[in-house]
DNA sequence: CACTATTTGCGACTCGATTGCACATGCAAC
DNA sequence: GTTGCATGTGCAATCGAGTCGCAAATAGTG
């Protein structure tokens, strides 16, 4: 079992008071609720596990998320199926510091579970063609997560 | 100037006789166009620019474009838009060939066009956790074009 | 406690994409 | 050629993630 979601009430309640902002109710519920998960998760699953505590509105999960985004608590992954869905940022990267963004995300075919991947080769040095500069690096995995390939 | 897209028909009807089903308008032009593009376009671009020759209906470009998908024939990116875009496989994927697919999409901050690369470096040894296994590899970067970058 | 800027909730809306079904068409058999 | 039928297409309705506008609620300040 791994409720884990009240237990991370006071971390997220810390972390945003950090950012400055207010302290509200729904963004304690949807930080609790991404620091309670391994791997990211979509804006419904946010909505539908914040709602087993207390009622909350899709827009208002919709507005927290992104403004997790922007505050560089979390950020956002593009599914296959046109879906974002949203993990914490490492503790590295939290914060102000600006740092180029640059990790993997593997998906699993079977379970369809995105985890995130933070020890990505710094360098990768594919040869683009001249006069491109690459500012922003996105790597997407696909295949079985352990869990699935014992299963299978 | 970059026609094209009459060249093209011939090259994509013999595309489309090679899988067997069948030759019809709508596949011609689809494939067409996306054979007189150096870049993936969207769904909407395809239906615009076949629409210049002749009328086609939206519905039917979406499945032209899915059935080329699973054909082999083109592939589909997401793109931060939530709009998927398609492109042409390299000649080297495509068919029936069983290949890896893994290759790199760039997407210019500025004009928003998405471009194919084909050399990627094959090997990029990053560490799963374990018991993970990868079956695709998808590579996104983001930037400026070397367009842009002149323009700028 | 009162005040005000910030957030939230609600409803309506956008728009890419999908589905169901009747009609049209490519292709092969006759 | 003409016929037959599976395959494709067009149209209308629908779906669903995400967005917008605005009034009501609320957090933090004095």
């Amino acid at each position: 079992m791994k409720p884990a979601y009240l237990a991370r009430i006071p971390d997220a309640e810390a972390a945003i008071r950090a950012t400055g902002d207010r302290l509200t109710q729904p963004r304690v519920a949807v930080l609790a609720t991404l620091l309670a998960s391994d791997h990211a998760i979509s804006h419904l699953d946010v909505t539908d596990a914040v709602a087993k505590h207390h009622p909350i509105d899709r827009v208002t999960v919709y507005r927290v998320l992104e403004w997790l985004v922007t505050m560089g608590i979390a950020h956002r992954i593009a599914g296959d199926d046109r879906v974002w869905r949203f993990m914490l940022n490492p503790p590295k990267i939290t914060g102000k510091t600006k740092v180029y963004h640059q990790h993997a995300h593997f998906t699993c075919n079977d379970c369809g579970q995105t985890f995130c991947l933070d020890d990505v080769p710094p360098k990768l040095d594919l040869k683009l063609p001249p006069g491109f500069k690459t500012v922003d690096i996105d790597l997407k995995l696909r295949g079985q997560c352990a869990h699935c390939a014992d299963g299978a």
